[in-house]
DNA sequence: TACTAAATCGGAATGATTATGATCTCGCGT
DNA sequence: ACGCGAGATCATAATCATTCCGATTTAGTA
């Protein structure tokens, strides 16, 4: 996705257009396997020497709450995003901590939001698979 | 439930019995709150003044490996645990953190554990809501 | 082009969790 | 009943992802 393209995105959602929002955003929906902020600052800062691991952080926390990106559960405990497009499931392996997507069940989708009880404003659904994955399957326990 | 029980309970899934770990076990199936490892140990300190932090986190770690309590996603950076016997998903407040029971729909479950793909062996799944409750709603964003 | 609010930076502070190593104790076998 | 050994507990220190801070820069507007 080129940058005027990514430009508009953000101003789409009411955000300031800056290098680092754009390299970020760019990364993010780039990188298919649900990186860490660690993961897109380190991604980045050959090309963006003057990033500050700590606008990774901020940055992303306003994608997320401007609904750019969506927040995994942590994951050995570090904040995992996830820049796709289309909403899918997750199963984390709790031995290795790989992600694999899973792609939901469309008559199995969760409880509708419009059942969800009192006056709950929904953001975003969640659900995520703890498993133990087949390289990891020999001591499951 | 009488300690002879939680004892009990805690052989069937193979572990020790313990003072801490009745204590625990105990605590974390009255509290209905989703507590923290934190809230745990000054729910128990003032009965079991030896108790240690780092035994609530120990005990609860192996308490999720044997089954008998099932973690949450982080609020706050923090762990929170569910010892409820009966599964049912949650609705989280991002904006002060409060915890919801939701209780599932059955016909609309997630997808179901034998369509998930390759050698994956499921310990369990969680349905998250990201949800601003009625109390936080004048400023959802 | 100047202004202002917001964004960025770098480093320090925070705080939940984990690691460590020295005791203690449960559960088994004698 | 008693002793043994593996595992549990304790207290503290270390870790490390994330947040906070004040100073500086910058985007967007008039």
């Amino acid at each position: 996705m080129s940058a005027s393209e990514l430009a508009e995105r953000l101003r789409a959602v009411g955000l300031k257009v800056t290098g680092p929002r754009i390299a970020i955003l760019d990364a993010v929906e780039r990188n298919s396997n649900h990186p860490s902020a660690e993961d897109i600052y380190q991604e980045l800062v050959d090309t963006h020497p003057s990033l500050s691991l700590s606008t990774v952080y901020g940055t992303l926390s306003a994608f997320v709450k401007a609904g750019l990106v969506r927040k995994l559960s942590e994951v050995d405990g570090r904040l995992r995003v996830d820049g796709t497009k289309t909403p899918h499931d997750h199963a984390i392996c709790r031995m290795c901590g790989a992600i694999f997507d899973i792609e939901p069940n469309p008559k199995k989708a969760p409880t509708s939001l419009s059942e969800l009880p009192d006056g709950l404003a929904v953001l975003d659904v969640r659900v995520e698979y703890d498993v133990v994955c087949s390289e990891c399957k020999p001591t499951p326990f």
